[in-house]
DNA sequence: GTGGTCTAGACCACA
DNA sequence: GTGGTCTAGACCACA
């Protein structure tokens, strides 16, 4: 379900995070379902079961999944992490842009660059 | 010439290589500028100068300046950085995007955020 | 008549406790009335019979239920619960408020605190 | 400096943060103050580093303190903490109150219990 | 020296 | 079985 990058530098524990945050946010886990359960993730990944842990618990302080005592751990149900993504997509795009207009590219290039790709991956919507 | 932001997190040597990248490749350092030595610049940051050291040699290492033993160091003259550079920031450009299209957010959102964005900022050129 | 709350942080087997505890408290559930089998309560609140019987145990052992083995278990008569609930609550002011004085708000401040909030609720009384 | 209560039912890492809090909400440490070193203060509690981390990672989290990587952890400038501490004492006192005359307890009673409170504790303000 | 991550493995409360 | 806490100890980047 989840595959590890041992050549990424980032942390394991957090590229967990990252990899249970996107199936979240894509809607590919839904509200409700239960998580693989610390131990058997972390044989899955041979990983330490405290590695998991850690991004379990973070996962849970950003409100993704919720915790039952001697049950286990839950996708969350739709609270806004949507919205709230959404507009960190956006405002990594102003970033982008507007480190893109300090180093002297044209408006027009962004704006022809943007243009192409979305033409291109952004179809059917 | 240079400010650190110590509740940063970036390691300081990293912030360290930006500004002077930024500064180099904005034109603010011109071609064969006398770089602070490494001792003058650990003193005014009050920062240890292997930090600096650090921050220098992976500077010299990137083509932004050049090391002449004895003497000091200087910044680079022109040599493509700016166009690598300009090519970076049209990748995190796509990037930016291309999670935005995951995250759902339609072409037609991203293209007028844009719009507006360059409108406001990128006036002039 | 018991509604659990999966995302409250408290083990299942407290909420129980302590909804039962206030049922009891308030008169809504009266002396010798029985309570239900910890086997029906497992099944309507989908939860392990284990953990019902804990609170079962623990609210036997604080004095709010009795146990008749084959019978079942049943709200006990008016034994002082009441005044130690009343003596607790007032303990809970106190230190809330001694943690406010601490914080270094005035006196001043936390009396029309708690007029206000008497005027308001405590109203019939 | 902080010491520990092992009968306390509170995980470790728990009480090290409160400790550290209150510590820092009351003025006792300054801004910018240099924390004890994970490891200096493991010896000193005689608790694995780990647990210390655990606690300094939390209270960064929180605002309370700021890390510089490679130098230590600082107690974090004023950040409205202050604030959001009061308002937090404040929401208890009330939650208090509330309890106390869902018991019965008439608003009489509790006004001369916190009247008496105040001028005991509260004199100087 | 400083904090951050991780492993290996134990013990606990809870269900 | 489930997550939560903790110890003992290693290794790493950073300063």
């Amino acid at each position: 379900m989840i595959v590890l990058d041992y050549k990424d530098s980032r942390p394991i524990y957090e590229q967990i995070i990252e990899k249970f945050r996107l199936l979240i946010l894509k809607g590919i886990l839904t509200p409700d379902t239960q998580m693989p359960s610390v131990r058997s993730l972390a044989m899955e990944l041979s990983v330490n079961p405290n590695t998991i842990q850690k991004a379990y618990t973070e996962l849970e302080r950003n409100g993704y999944i919720y915790v039952v005592k001697g049950r286990g751990a839950f996708v969350a149900g739709d609270t806004g992490l949507m919205d709230e993504h959404r507009r960190e997509c956006m405002a990594q795009i102003s970033e982008a842009i507007n480190q893109a207009l300090e180093a002297g590219i044209s408006a027009h290039d962004i704006l022809a660059h943007t243009n192409g790709l979305l033409e291109k991956n952004g179809g059917s919507k």
